[in-house]
DNA sequence: TTGTAAGCGTTATCAA
DNA sequence: TTGATAACGCTTACAA
């Protein structure tokens, strides 16, 4: 094994005595080569070590066989099972995989859809929320899975907010809570999270306090604190300026608790605005479950920690992954198909953090 | 911008009135091209939004500029502070990052490192623990990030786990901790770490029971409760024979604070234990840090989060990959170069789940 | 300073 | 079923 320059088909067809174009339909398991050759040629490899570079593959053939995947950003863990899903459905199907974040070439490449672009992807797979300077040529087919928008003619797989909302809210209600809060952002994630909330409350017969924006004084007059005998559902939103973080998230819900004590169960956004929400909680000297339930979103590792064990949606992010596989695929068959938004229903996973009041 | 195929460089020549080789020339940033002719060139890049190829760029040229990454884990999230690194190190020098987890694109190559070899990159970074069976011949540079030994002939860039795990023991024992409490595997990494906490206490004059392993009647009879009066210190190590969990974490800590409720502060071999150590604490009605003060290793994101507020020992990732880089250059010049291992001094961040005594 | 021409390691198109 | 031979898009001597 003492490599010095890897081995080429011709030294491969040399050693097992044919020509080269042989031992590229062996390698391309072609049907008509005759079993005697093929062992020939398929020894000969085994003996060099021999491997095909993918530059001359990819430049002599047709096709490359690659899709690009960008990630926004690697620290967002929910691309683990994105990626998950993508090879089940692409990797899978013989095509190879490579992936990048917004900064990973750069410098070499102005984005990574440019370093992409020079590979000659057959596809590309942007995961997150699309950026506007993404420069896609209308050629390129392409699918934006877990976000939504950004690209008009871009296939879309994402997570059904609105469902997941509802989900979080009609879970709440069944435990028998009956204030509820809601704190979260103005990402369209968020926004559309907070309507499936509010449509869970009213599908109960409940009211919302329109959302109240932080920082701004409440111009409605919802008598939240004298609500109706009964079994009457009313919930109270936070919709913060800023970025909500677990920082903004609990200094949000310490107000939240403050101006509505009545409130028992909180619904944040996101599983990070989640932990700032318990902080919170447990800064008043209140309890999760007992006193407050709390419910996130997106399930990631930290929820899933025994330690943490917070009742959290689910997004179901390999099934994003492995849809939007399969619309890339078919894409790329078929150039000319009208872009479609595919939502994904996710699931509630009841973990610590929700009890029954 | 209706792409049909993309522009080649024979495209850019003929439109810009020149030979190819006076676009590749200009493409490398050649000093020597007529300020006209360079314009000429340019404009005509950017009008046919020409890309070089990069499988013909590598197919061409005499290197590839690229290196591989094998990540053993996506979910394992240091590697995002070593490609940082990496990056600072490797991708600045003009070298293009191609990162593959173990899972990648199996079924195409048999390995990530089968791949990389196919796309002929120049070196490869192997970050985790090296798997066995990751064949990578002799005469490709290698050097192993974060992880220990494996290929003998490969630089290591590492950790420094026994400094670390030292810090944990001087810091509890600088807060008037005595009687202290270890949880973890059998771990390379882990083993390493138990050592440093050992010297730490010794240092400091205590006493250390051998490290005990989980499920085996104690043989020795150290008498942890009955130590001698004054600051004498003394440590209980419980060294776990399955894989060190959130799970396995918490049933250790639990026995060990039955049998040692002397012990007043833990430390576990990585964040993740520590979470299951927290959880046994919780469950004994005892609180942390009041009670028990707890130090983790590796410092995740989970554990600089507020609600967990974990204090950890820092690895350094970011520096790890920077060095790793740099190693992996150094080869890349000199094959002949002598395998070093190099470690990188860890840092201890403080946060709220420990505490004086 | 610019152009010509020979590779680089494959696949693909023909013939044989 | 096999083998020439021409691409593929670029780099790189070598000439001019």
């Amino acid at each position: 094994m003492g490599d010095g320059k890897p081995a080429t088909i011709y030294d491969v067809a040399a050693r097992a005595g044919v020509s080269k174009s042989l031992v590229s339909l062996v390698l391309q398991r072609s049907p008509r080569v005759s079993e005697q050759r093929r062992t020939a040629v398929l020894t000969a490899i085994a003996e060099l070590d021999y491997r095909p570079s993918t530059a001359a593959v990819s430049l002599a053939g047709t096709r490359s066989r690659t899709i690009g995947v960008v990630l926004d950003d690697f620290r967002n863990q929910w691309f683990v099972d994105l990626l998950t899903g993508l090879r089940e459905s692409l990797q899978d199907q013989g095509h190879r995989l490579v992936v990048a974040d917004r900064f990973l070439n750069t410098g070499l490449d102005a984005s990574p859809v440019e370093g992409f672009l020079s590979m000659r992807v057959e596809g590309i797979v942007i995961a997150g929320e699309p950026d506007a300077d993404l420069a896609v040529p209308a050629s390129m087919p392409v699918v934006v899975a877990g976000g939504r928008g950004g690209l008009a003619r871009a296939d879309t797989v994402a997570n059904d907010d609105f469902a997941g909302g509802r989900m979080a809210a009609e879970h709440l209600i069944a435990l028998g809570h009956v204030r509820l809060g809601f704190v979260g952002g103005r990402s369209a994630a968020s926004v559309v999270r907070l309507a499936g909330w509010r449509a869970g409350i009213e599908a109960a017969g409940g009211t919302v306090r329109t959302p109240r924006v932080d920082g701004e004084p409440d111009r409605e007059a919802v008598p939240t604190t004298s609500a109706p005998a009964g079994a009457d559902v009313t919930g109270v939103a936070t919709v913060l300026q800023a970025d909500v973080t677990e920082e903004t998230g609990f200094t949000a819900t310490r107000r939240l608790l403050v101006e509505h004590p009545e409130v028992t169960a909180v619904f944040a956004a996101n599983d990070v605005t989640a932990l700032g929400v318990m902080s919170a909680v447990a800064e008043r000297g209140l309890r999760v479950p007992e006193d407050v339930s709390v419910v996130g979103y997106d399930d990631t590792p930290i929820a899933a920690t025994h330690y943490v064990g917070l009742t959290s949606i689910d997004d179901r992010s390999v099934d994003i992954g492995r849809g939007a596989g399969e619309q890339l695929l078919a894409r790329i068959e078929d150039p000319s198909r009208p872009a479609r938004e595919h939502l994904v229903e996710p699931r509630l996973i009841a973990r610590r953090t929700t009890a029954a009041r």
